[in-house]
DNA sequence: GCGCCATGTGGAACCGGTTTCATACCGGGG
DNA sequence: CCCCGGTATGAAACCGGTTCCACATGGCGC
């Protein structure tokens, strides 16, 4: 590998001079940068970022914590992350936590070490946010989920809201006993979820039954048990909505397998639009949410602040998510139907 | 941020010290070894992963080049990959190429520039594979597509094999008429599965006929407008296999749309059994492929390769795909059914 | 008592760039 | 004619580690 002094001594100049032709700093005549570019093209010279990184103090790579980048949810995050990263010049480091604080923890460290400028973090774990709190981090902006009590840019999506429409739309089909199968205990984006369907309800003065209210925990498993039980009541719901879409495909299974036909004996509503939800029978009316805008915007505002271009106060961007209505909420129920 | 100079100040050693001391090398007495590790953690001294890059000529960070990782199969290869990377201490930069050599090319520059030390490569253009042969990429292992005339270590998955087997089982159940929709013409994982399928019809003595070849791209919608055409000849398929999961699930929409059951009506088989296969209704049977360990695999030779543990011959690890049987194409067809 | 080797430590060079500072030349204004 | 500012270039310091080499000490074998 050839160096810049290589380069210099085939140029007949100095070091200096052969990194400011090439970085186009300072004075350097038309003459020489036009000698300096051709030693630099026969000797095949390639800058390292190593050393240029050294001085400069700065990477330009961003690290990227996923819980798991095999659920479907993250790879569309992912690619945002990456695409706006590549268009201004970053790399992308990636990291899988499995949502454990211990991992979360070991990455930052790690990442840290190798002094990636900022870290894009979906954080699974309150510890995620101490950490940031106290400094012992690069620069982070949090997508999705917000560790309590962060003083750091976040993009999120308005969950409640998401799930506030899905179940107004259930609602406004005539639907009135709406089962709902919640995410795991302890996730804020579950809670979000599960205050926006109680909302809804709410609103239509419809008490909210806790026999309707099934635990689940974002996996397909999950959501075809929870649907079981729902299914099995004396009084069982006319439509489900589950907090993702994986738990309503298992709801779907729960419900064919029960003989129930979907949209016309049980309307269901998932959370996320993941890829399958359109490709499944029926597809699956979903709350879709931006995730590829989320990373694309979250490595934005990351990126501006390394650079200096952001205020000093965090920003907090939400996003809408947006209702997908397909076919597996059907039409609108018939009039004097099993509603009560 | 201190340095090894402050470390060194406060334990009233010199930096050549702290840096035996800290990385266990060369000889340091107990005592002078705990004050510097004392001064270290009183600091919060973190070593600055970039300057040792400098010296010692290596980054510990992999390259990871996939067209997308937004696809479904890819994220199982990219998480191998990770993990078998962070257990060994490296780090993976993630790039999507979209298939585009360009893109391809790009990247490998980028990557170079950035000085990692090896790069795992899902290779879509034979470009990519002359940039190795050339030497202008770092040291290389190809996974699930071999670019011709690359001297590298490849991962792959005998495809030829897999498709022979799931074109089988088909024919075991009495099929006759098999459908086939192919994947985008010039990928060799495409030709390799379009030749498995003609082998099992050849063993079986049954001419192909090139009405049931549909051409196809891997996605969702050129499954589905293939099956259409399949399902419209005067003959039409008792079971249709297709390259891919994808196709295969638009395979199934159209023939439900068609008014088809399958798979009473219809057998499919798909190809990859990507995490939607088990999900959709019902369960597509698929061949699948170790994804995952793929990923692992490629780190693993890749990091061999690096740390000089790897001799001179390209390796070329060849993995058995595994045929899903799922419900998706039933049971034996009845003695004297439809087929010829 | 001497020489040798194992142990422990510091100075300094080095990795490959960037940047500051000093120097030198040139043309124009006073 | 002199001084000044813009242009052009090189020497050297620097970024933050690692490592080679020199040197000092102490124990042991002969």
């Amino acid at each position: 590998m050839p160096t810049i002094r290589d380069v210099a001594r085939a140029a007949g100049v100095s070091p200096a001079t052969v990194s400011r032709a090439l970085n186009g700093s300072g004075y350097v005549s038309p003459e020489t940068r036009q000698r300096v570019l051709d030693a630099a093209a026969r000797l095949g010279f390639t800058p390292s970022y190593i050393a240029r990184s050294l001085v400069r103090k700065a990477t330009r790579t961003l690290g990227l914590l996923v819980p798991d980048i095999t659920n479907p949810y993250f790879p569309a995050i992912a690619r945002g992350v990456e695409d706006a990263a590549a268009r201004a010049g970053y790399s992308v480091v990636l990291c899988n936590t499995d949502g454990d604080p211990d991992h979360e923890e070991d990455y930052i460290q790690f990442l840290r070490e190798r002094q990636v400028d900022g870290l894009v973090l979906i954080a699974s774990s309150p510890r995620a946010g101490e950490l940031v709190a106290r400094g012992d981090a690069p620069p982070v902006v949090f997508v999705d989920r917000v560790p309590p009590g962060a003083r750091a840019d976040v993009v999120v999506v308005d969950n409640r809201r998401g799930m506030l429409e899905a179940t107004r739309h259930l609602l406004a089909l005539g639907h009135r006993r709406i089962g709902f199968v919640a995410g795991r205990v302890g996730s804020g984006t579950a809670e979000e979820r599960l205050a926006g369907y109680l909302a809804a309800l709410g609103e239509a003065g419809i008490a909210p039954d806790s026999h309707y209210i099934a635990p689940g925990d974002f996996t397909f498993q999950g959501g075809y048990q929870a649907a079981r039980g729902l299914l099995s009541l004396p009084d069982r719901p006319t439509a489900v909505v589950a907090a993702n879409d994986l738990m309503a495909v298992g709801v779907c299974r729960a419900a064919l397998e029960a003989g129930l036909r979907i949209p016309q004996d049980l309307a269901v509503v998932g959370y996320d639009d993941i890829p399958m939800a359109e490709l499944i029978h029926p597809p699956l009316t979903t709350v879709a949410q931006p995730t590829y805008q989320m990373g694309e915007l979250a490595a934005r505002l990351l990126m501006e602040r390394l650079e200096g271009r952001a205020g000093p106060e965090p920003r907090r961007v939400v996003l809408e998510a947006r209702l997908v209505v397909r076919e597996s909420c059907g039409a609108a129920l018939a009039a004097g139907g099993r509603g009560g």
